[in-house]
DNA sequence: TAGATTGTTAATCGATTAACAATC
DNA sequence: TAGATTGTTAATCGATTAACAATC
């Protein structure tokens, strides 16, 4: 029996090719042209065993004694990521986060491109922020089908979260970056990403208790 | 032999109990005065016994049939956390996303208080930021020690960053949460916490492939 | 009482870690 | 060649899941 796309790759894992490929186009920039697991896992303080595995997946083959080609390396991780061709995405929520979020250049590198923003705000509407355009809710329905749009990035008050996710599985969204800390209902179809603050605040919070009475 | 204090708890559970504090407390406000697990792991579609599980570690006591004394898990939650006493925080690089941060009012039922910002820019130093005083970096030395702060959140450029994390341990802070994709070299008496959002974008990104291509 | 829910003990699953052969 | 680094196979560890007795 062979089961060749069924090769699942963990989630650890997938979280971490992101920093491996960070790092990869620092190399790149300055004119390296092959990188070892020991110095990705030396930087991110991680088991060389574990960059090796990460890399692995990918697809990725390194030779003894040298390492990998940081060109390979780099369009292999893309790949896998999906991160090759850029994904356009609406931003539905424009207050302090969503603004920060359209406001931030590090998605690029993330394959990631935020075409317009969102928002209620009968003030907002019309405006640019950061250079991107501020329409109603509304328009989702008319622009995600026209723009082919398939993700949105959910910043809304969690008050609101719900019935705009709603809306955007109407429009015809597939995925949904979700910055509430609300659990979303949505169809099977439809996938989504919870981006959870209070989860590493609580995890920090409790290695400073730690710290702090000498445990 | 015995080991009290040695039953350590995974951090899978520690990132799940923000949740189930925010829930407990949304029932709180509705005068509810109990809760089963059976109703979180609906509401956070999460399998039961792991929510009995987690409720466990912080020591709460449920009785079958009834479920759990909302206001005695709020406060075992809340203990267990170190979110019964808040924390007071500075932030540090006010651009877009320390700005956000600055004005996100959720960090209150988190038991995080920011109390003021630091940046290099001139035109920002002596503004106020959402009612957030902003100072310049190096008054963290006087003020560090001076208002007792023990936790700092980075939200400066990543080239920045190490400087900057030097900076806040030679002034005494203690747990740094860091909102950079870099990886901070930190004596083993500082704690950090990594929030890494291209790590999140990975997953949905894997995961919009799988559906946008029907595997 | 009956049955929903808790809490515990055991089994499974998946990720990390260890050991080591292969090779440039 | 010697040795650093890769890739693979096995062992360990920890978290999730399953099974079930206890009890309000």
């Amino acid at each position: 029996m062979v089961a060749v796309f069924d090769k699942t790759i963990g989630i650890p894992t997938i979280r971490r090719l992101p920093a491996y490929l960070r790092l990869a186009k620092d190399l790149q920039q300055k004119n390296e042209k092959t990188v070892s697991a020991t110095y990705f896992a030396e930087i991110l303080d991680i088991d060389s065993i574990v960059v090796r595995k990460d890399i692995a997946s990918t697809g990725s083959l390194g030779k003894p004694r040298i390492g990998f080609d940081i060109e390979e390396l780099i369009d292999n991780i893309e790949n896998f990521l999906g991160w090759n061709n850029t994904t356009d995405a609406f931003l539905v929520g424009v207050g302090n986060l969503g603004s920060a979020i359209l406001g931030y250049q590090g998605f690029t590198g993330n394959g990631l491109n935020i075409v317009a923003g969102f928002d209620v705000d009968p003030q907002k509407i019309g405006t640019k922020i950061y250079g991107k355009e501020i329409f109603p809710i509304d328009k989702l329905y008319d622009l995600v089908p026209r723009m082919n749009i398939n993700m949105a990035i959910l910043a809304v008050p969690s008050k609101a979260a719900q019935d705009v996710v709603d809306k955007l599985v109407d429009a015809g969204i597939r995925a949904i970056w979700n910055f509430t800390p609300v659990k979303l209902k949505t169809p099977d179809t439809i996938v989504t990403q919870k981006e959870d603050l209070s989860s590493g605040l609580a995890e920090l919070s409790v290695k400073l208790s730690k710290v702090l009475h000498h445990k």
